[in-house]
DNA sequence: GGGAGAGACGTTTTT
DNA sequence: CGTCTCTCCC
């Protein structure tokens, strides 16, 4: 798909986004719905800067999510000018990963850039006991505190943390990490931000002339921030739709965008309105919706007058079994009819479970369908040693790529008991604080019995297995590494071994074995190009567009969910859900099918917080989501789906 | 370090 | 209603 020789930047590109691609106003902004081509006018302006002469490693393109990144990633190549492959493109986070493992940084900061995996971090909260940090449940809140705070740059008010217990915590937490050479994902930002600030003569202050950020209105404030003193001394240009923001959850300051002219003035102004994506009645049941929400800048998605008029159904179903099998036999249909190939179908729920049913549903009926939710390859309880199997062998392959990693170090010696042996740590890491050996060291000196710390029995015990087990593996590559640490017909191993057979080559280390797994398993790949049916949740569809998606589960306390401690909360929260919606109905080029329930096992609604009217004792009467109304007029009625089914007609 | 019983809580999403 | 977490006890 690449563009000939003779490909200029301009080639085709009128409206605004010629005017994008052409201007060299700084700050600039980008208002743009989804489907409206903002993505391809930004890689036109970087063809542009290219065949200007631009250098392209002075050329920064970042966005929030890997699989926007991705995308990006793509765009680039396809230019197929010079030079695009050495633009710098990537996740925000991506930039604050190698910036701050360059060897001069390390030395300035003291930290090593080094993500806790989430299973590791419960050690750290395991570890951070006593001092009225209150039970597990309360020191993750109080950390989930501290990560909102560094995102808002709360942090940077004189005195923070104000509450007493919040200072201690504040230090534990911080010394904890230092200690094992770690650094929290929220800590990335700030660090790099801080970093960056102390150092007003470090080149990579300078380093961009060029800096193009899409998706803007899902990045917190130090995100924003950090942007503002990278893009300082050249041309910052943001693109995002308010509409679309959908990562409260980790403190996305989505105001950013409606407010950007205020903090940066002089900015330049442009939008991109025309929906080329979408059939009209899309459209036109998407503007309806987004309207609901108060507070939001007004504006109307055009939709491109040659787009068809497009397929909705509101389908109702009487039970979970019966939507499952109902939507599996319309999809068949479809693809069986050669009207929709399979890897243009998504299929998008609030809840996994669903998610599941349908996938099965689909795979029983030949279609083969791939669910992509959060699955955690590294499950189980710590602190069962049974149960922990995986998190074992990978902490154990962890330390077989590096004996001296602290944080596997810590979690191999507490595996396996209640208390994750905190106790016992903690005296190993108050001799290690006091003495300056390191931890491994320390380890090896108990082990041989050369030094001697009270309680330390169980701790010993397992840095010999460690040891033995390491001794074992020495010289253990490839397939038979993987073997040995994962061995086949082991269900905990199938997920890890299903992600190390994709790894090139026969011969790996240690070390390679390992990264490629801590990729897999803690950013798991999203595949555009696909010729199966995909199954996720209405998050992960951002960024993607098929031919026919159908959304699941369009009942109250599903979608929306609601949360919130307060009313205020509440409200955000529903907008926030509104705003989700929107994004999931955007994906569609031609179908959109909206499914409910009308029951629900009573347990199961439970479970999953849905909205529940009367029933009978076993099975509850849901509620339709408020969305479907929303949508306006131009929404078709809803119709039993068991119904259409049999009436051969969707 | 493991087991029994009481009490809390329930979802989704990212780097 | 079932699962996780915490405390208490041995």
């Amino acid at each position: 798909m690449s563009h000939g020789a003779g490909f200029k930047w301009d080639d085709g590109l009128q409206g605004a986004a010629r005017r994008i691609a052409e201007s060299n106003h700084t700050p600039m902004r980008v208002v743009a719905g989804p489907g409206t081509g903002k993505t391809f006018a930004l890689m036109r302006r970087v063809a542009r800067l290219l065949q200007e002469g631009a250098a392209p490693n002075r050329i920064l393109v970042c966005t929030f999510t890997r699989t926007a990144a991705k995308d990006l990633e793509g765009e680039l190549a396809r230019l197929g000018v010079g030079g695009a492959e050495e633009v710098r493109a990537g996740t925000l986070h991506s930039y604050c990963f190698s910036l701050l493992g360059r060897a001069e940084v390390l030395e300035a900061t003291g930290r090593i850039p080094r993500p806790l995996l989430s299973v590791e971090e419960r050690f750290l909260l395991e570890d951070l006991n006593g001092n009225g940090f209150g039970r597990i449940r309360a020191r993750e809140d109080r950390l989930q505190a501290f990560n909102a705070a560094w995102a808002r740059l709360q942090s940077e008010t004189p005195g923070w943390p104000h509450d007493p217990i919040d200072q201690v915590f504040h230090r534990e937490l911080v010394g904890w990490l230092r200690f094992h050479e770690a650094m929290l994902i929220a800590e990335l930002v700030p660090e790099t931000l801080r970093y960056l600030r102390d150092n007003p003569a470090s080149p990579h202050r300078s380093v961009f002339e060029h800096v193009l950020v899409d998706e803007y209105q899902d990045l917190n404030k130090a995100e924003q921030v950090l942007l503002d003193l990278v893009a300082e001394r050249g041309h910052l240009i943001v693109a995002g739709d308010e509409d679309q923001s959908i990562y409260s959850f980790k403190f996305a300051h989505p105001e950013g965008i409606a407010s950007f002219d205020g903090s940066h003035p002089g900015t330049h102004d442009e939008g991109l309105d025309e929906c080329r994506r979408c059939p009209r009645g899309v459209v036109e049941m998407a503007n309806t919706l987004i309207t609901n929400n108060p507070g939001r800048t007004p504006r109307v998605l055009k939709p491109l007058p040659g787009n068809p008029d497009g397929e909705v159904f509101v389908l109702q179903w009487r039970s979970v079994e019966d939507e499952a099998q109902g939507i599996a036999e319309i999809v068949r249909r479809r693809i069986q009819d050669r009207e929709v190939e399979p890897g243009r179908v998504l299929v998008l729920a609030p809840r996994r479970h669903l998610g599941y049913q349908i996938r099965d549903a689909l795979n029983a009926l030949g279609v083969y369908a791939h669910s992509f939710f959060h699955e955690e390859a590294l499950e189980g309880d710590p602190k069962c040693l049974g149960e922990s199997n995986a998190q074992q062998a990978f902490t154990l392959l962890t330390l077989l790529a590096n004996p001296d990693d602290r944080v596997a170090l810590r979690c191999w010696c507490g595996f396996g008991s209640d208390s994750l042996r905190s106790g016992a740590w903690a005296r190993l890491r108050e001799h290690c604080e006091g003495s300056g050996e390191t931890p491994r060291a320390a380890l090896e000196r108990l082990a041989s019995g050369d030094l001697s710390i009270a309680h330390t029995g169980q701790l010993i015990k397992r840095f010999r297995e460690l040891q033995r087990r390491l001794a074992e593996l020495e010289s253990v590559r490839g397939g038979a590494l993987v073997d040995a640490l994962f061995p086949g017909g082991q269900e905990w191993a199938s997920l890890i071994r299903t992600l190390a057979s994709t790894i090139e080559g026969d011969e790996f280390d240690a070390q390679k074995l390992r990264e490629a797994l801590r990729i897999g398993i803690t950013q798991p790949e999203l595949p555009t190009d696909v010729d199966y049916v995909r199954v996720m949740s209405l998050h992960k569809s951002k960024g993607l567009t098929a031919d026919l998606v159908v959304v699941l589960g369009c009942i109250e306390g599903l979608i929306p969910t609601t949360v919130g401690d307060t009313s205020a909360e509440r409200v955000a929260s529903l907008e926030e859900q509104r705003r989700l919606f929107y994004v999931a109905i955007t994906r569609t080029r031609r179908v959109l099918i909206l499914s409910s329930v009308t029951q629900l096992p009573r347990r199961l609604a439970h479970r999953m917080g849905a909205q529940v009217g009367s029933g009978n004792w076993t099975h509850a009467v849901t509620v339709a989501s408020r969305f479907l109304a929303e949508l306006g007029p131009s929404r078709p009625k809803a119709v039993s789906g068991t119904t259409l089914v049999q009436g051969q007609q969707a």
